[in-house]
DNA sequence: ATTGCAACGGTC
DNA sequence: ACCGTTGCAATT
């Protein structure tokens, strides 16, 4: 009987796949291993092994599998039965899911490697000119990928000319697989066998007479070996003696010397020794006792803290219970929130037991940490990291802290999987029957809610570490401000005169920008004409920095016009405003004083960000504008002021969660402001002053917008009484979109009627040259989820056996945000 | 995702 | 007639 492994490959491919393995590797295989297998006409991919067994299958004939990678499972029973959940609940492939959460070196993937196979000389050979090039190429250099011919020709496709001279038997077009993962090594020296010894030292010293560069770095080597017993890095013996590579190579190469290479853990810690005292307020002590209590009855439990109300060191009392019992301990942030300040406060107690994981680490980083946690190191008992951290190979997790809670970007959009990390953390917490907190100084309605209807357990915080009182928060009617002519440019006579005096004291501003997309557009004042982007529809927004027109979507753009491209007016300008207009119009109101921006564009790069907090930390910055980044996990104790520039444009987005959202970014922002003793002030300018949730937020009540909220989402039947999924189709043909759309929308109303919205083309329709459009589906609390998606799943088949819509791709977000 | 083959459409 | 792009089905 032969036997037979199901893979799961990194693709966004529905089903597992067959192959066959002798009964040797049957036996040495495990689920959770890596094999590497024949996929398709001559690709290599890797896979996991999910399961071993003697069925063949039944309509083809199983291709044996390529390699086996692992001598034990990398991907634990946990995190396949997790793997299996996500893709079941957010409709994806278990692939999109494997590509999500192994880091990208463990998949080994093979490429095409052409290699030349004649000795005869290019030119005995009859080449076409393309033909010539690539042997050419090779001649220099003995491989070639597939891809660089491809650039190399500078064409789309360079396959049929690799082929023509495969048949022609000059060159072979092999597959190879590499492993991508590179152990980091740190150089060190050592004296030769030869030159130990008192003896030979002195010998060495005096051949060196004439080298003084070489016999310093001789010195240095046996100073720092009496200093230690611990080896001696190359850089920093070169430091020491403040000498170049190039006088060490020419000590190597006489043999005076000699290096070695060491592997070395990318993620160290060498900080001070973890200091573990903690001391809690009365009030942290009792919401301590609260959510242990909580645990007690197995629940999730959410913590409604204020800001500054000490959330965090009630995180680090808890992950401190969890070490003690031998369990590893998860914090998860959303992405921006994961800041050097936090992270070194955690380490501070911890030292080298906590690691972080997170998408701006590199590969190998990410391969160090995944394996720390999947032996269950002392290193990597805590990991402290953005969504994707849910899928480290946890063994024994016994806490899950999720900070931030409320964070729409816990959501992942795209590509798939589309999970929501907090959602995902709840039901592994429950694997691991691992406690789990949700934290937030504002709640999303849905955590909110479980906790009312006692779902979850709730403890509320809401003193302020060390008493400090709640910012002062001052509402600014633009609209009057305009008709009175108080407005200088953005700036509202009140701001102005706060900012100054904030200047004044020397205490610093915070001015909050709701995001980049609020970006000026050019405009002709002729005409009203404003450049389009030809590939999507929307305008392009002005840069000044580059003095560019660009757009948003597909980085598509073009130098600044002088002239309206539609009527050749002169009379053009800019209208709108971001980040970027609030500093020029600053610096012209405020020339004596420093003035930082932070957005996208100026925190690119992996230190942007640090660069800017700490510049602002360390008071170089006066006044610092900036977009929701602003918002999170920084602790800035010099901010008095804190002004809004425009309430407005957060809350007329399009969204059922605009107010929702709006309420917490305003709250979170306004939380910047007076850290310390002194109170701090918050100025909100807006157009439409008695808005509900302006109001809301003047008055810091959560409890009035959850109530007013949870009503508009029970009446237009949202979240949390409503489940969602949202159907996106889009193709490059406009009114097949609409077809596809019509019929799909159709088709869901024949089971699902009411409740199907649309379709309906998005604010953006078109993107890159693709029509969009949605369908949004709701499911009733009472509404069976996994009848609703078996019914989806049948209508999609339906759908996708359709010709006419072949072209149409469907993405299905379940619970967007 | 990748791939090759079939079908189309524009140019020499 | 030929090349190159696009559509489509299949992958174990």
């Amino acid at each position: 009987m032969p036997f037979f492994i199901d893979v799961i490959l990194p693709l966004p491919l529905d089903k597992r796949f067959t192959y066959l393995v002798d009964k040797y590797e049957a036996e040495y295989l495990m689920r959770g291993m890596r094999v590497t297998v024949p996929f398709g006409k001559s690709k290599v991919y890797t896979g996991i092994v999910a399961d071993i067994h003697q069925n063949p299958p039944g309509v083809y004939e199983a291709k044996p599998i390529h390699q086996i990678l692992d001598k034990q499972a990398i991907i634990t029973e946990h995190q396949l039965k997790l793997w299996k959940w996500i893709s079941a609940y957010y409709m994806c492939a278990e692939g999109d899911v494997l590509r999500a959460a192994v880091p990208g070196a463990f998949l080994l993937e093979s490429e095409s490697i052409v290699k030349l196979i004649t000795n005869l000389d290019s030119d005995d050979l009859e080449l076409d000119d393309e033909e010539y090039l690539i042997i050419e190429a090779l001649h220099r250099q003995s491989s070639l990928k597939v891809q660089e011919i491809t650039q190399l020709l500078d064409r789309k496709n360079a396959l049929p000319v690799i082929n023509r001279l495969v048949e022609k038997g000059i060159v072979a077009l092999n597959q190879e697989v590499y492993e991508q993962y590179k152990p980091k090594k740190v150089r060190f020296v050592r004296m030769a066998e030869a030159h130990s010894g008192e003896a030979a030292m002195h010998k060495l010293l005096d051949e060196l007479e004439r080298a003084p560069k070489q016999r310093e770095i001789v010195l240095n080597f046996f100073s720092l070996k009496a200093q230690s017993v611990k080896p001696v890095k190359a850089k920093h013996l070169l430091q020491k003696s403040n000498s170049s590579a190039a006088i060490l190579k020419s000590l190597l190469d006489k043999g005076f010397l000699e290096e070695y290479f060491l592997e070395t853990d990318r993620n160290t810690y060498s900080g001070d020794a973890p200091n573990s005292d903690l001391v809690f307020n009365e009030y942290q002590e009792k919401a301590f006792r609260d959510i242990k209590e909580n645990f007690q009855k197995d629940e999730v439990c959410l913590l409604h803290g204020i800001t500054s109300s000490g959330k965090t060191e009630i995180y680090i009392r808890l992950i401190q219970e969890t070490l003690k019992e031998g369990k590893q301990a998860l914090y998860l942030l959303p992405e921006i929130a994961l800041t050097t300040q936090l992270i070194q406060r955690l380490q501070s107690y911890f030292g080298e037991q906590v690691l972080v994981f997170h998408s701006k680490y590199s590969m190998n980083e990410r391969v160090e940490v995944y394996r720390h946690v999947l032996a269950n190191d002392k290193k990597g008992q805590i990991v402290i990291g953005a969504r994707s951290a849910i899928f480290l190979p946890f063994s024994d997790l016994g806490l899950v802290v999720v900070d931030e809670e409320h964070e729409g970007t816990f959501k992942q959009f795209d590509p798939a999987p589309r999970y929501h990390a907090r959602d995902v953390a709840v039901v592994l917490a429950n694997f691991f029957k691992a406690n789990i907190i949700l934290g937030s100084a504002t709640p999303s309605l849905e955590s909110y809610f479980n906790a009312q209807h006692h779902k979850y357990g709730l403890v509320e915080l809401n003193r302020r570490y060390g008493d400090v009182l709640l910012p002062e928060i001052e509402i600014v009617d633009i609209k009057t401000k305009h008709k009175k002519k108080l407005m200088t440019g953005h700036f509202s006579d009140r701001l102005l005169e706060e900012i100054r005096v904030a200047l004044k004291e020397e205490e610093q501003v915070i001015l909050f920008q709701n995001r980049r997309g609020f970006s000026p557009i050019l405009e002709c004042n002729t005409c009203g004409h404003s450049p389009q982007c030809p590939n999507c529809d929307v305008s392009l927004t002005y840069h000044s920095h580059n003095n560019q027109l660009r757009c948003h979507y597909c980085g598509y753009h073009i130098a600044m016009q002088q002239k309206c491209m539609a009527c050749d007016s002169n009379d053009i300008s800019t209208k709108g405003f971001g980040t970027e207009q609030i500093e020029t119009e600053l610096k012209s109101l405020f020339p004596n004083h420093a003035i930082g921006r932070m957005d996208q564009d100026t925190t690119r790069g992996k230190y942007g960000y640090e660069k800017i907090i700490n510049s602002f930390e360390q008071q170089e910055i006066d006044i610092l504008v900036g977009t929701q980044m602003l918002t999170k996990g920084l602790d800035f104790r010099h901010v008095s002021l804190v002004g809004i520039m425009n309430a407005d444009n957060l809350l007329n987005f399009p969204d059922f969660r605009a107010h929702e959202r709006s309420f917490q970014l305003m709250l979170q922002v306004a939380g910047r402001a007076g850290r310390t003793k002194k109170r701090g002030k918050v100025l909100i300018q807006s157009y439409n002053p008695y808005h509900q949730i302006i109001q809301q937020v003047s008055a810091n009540n959560y409890s009035g917008m959850y109530k007013d909220q949870l009503e508009e989402r029970y009446n237009y039947q949202y979240p949390p009484f409503f489940r969602l999924i949202r159907f996106t189709l889009k193709s490059r043909d406009y009114s097949r979109t609409n077809d596809a759309g019509d019929w799909l929308a159709k088709s869901l109303s024949n089971v699902f009627d009411p409740y199907v919205l649309g379709p309906e083309f998005p604010p953006v329709a078109r993107i890159r040259n693709e029509y969009y459009k949605n369908i949004l589906l709701k499911i009733p609390q009472q509404q069976s989820l996994g009848k609703t998606k078996t019914v989806v799943h049948k209508i999609m088949n339906s759908f996708k056996a359709i010709g006419a819509f072949k072209s149409v791709k469907v993405v299905i977000n379940v619970d967007p945000v």
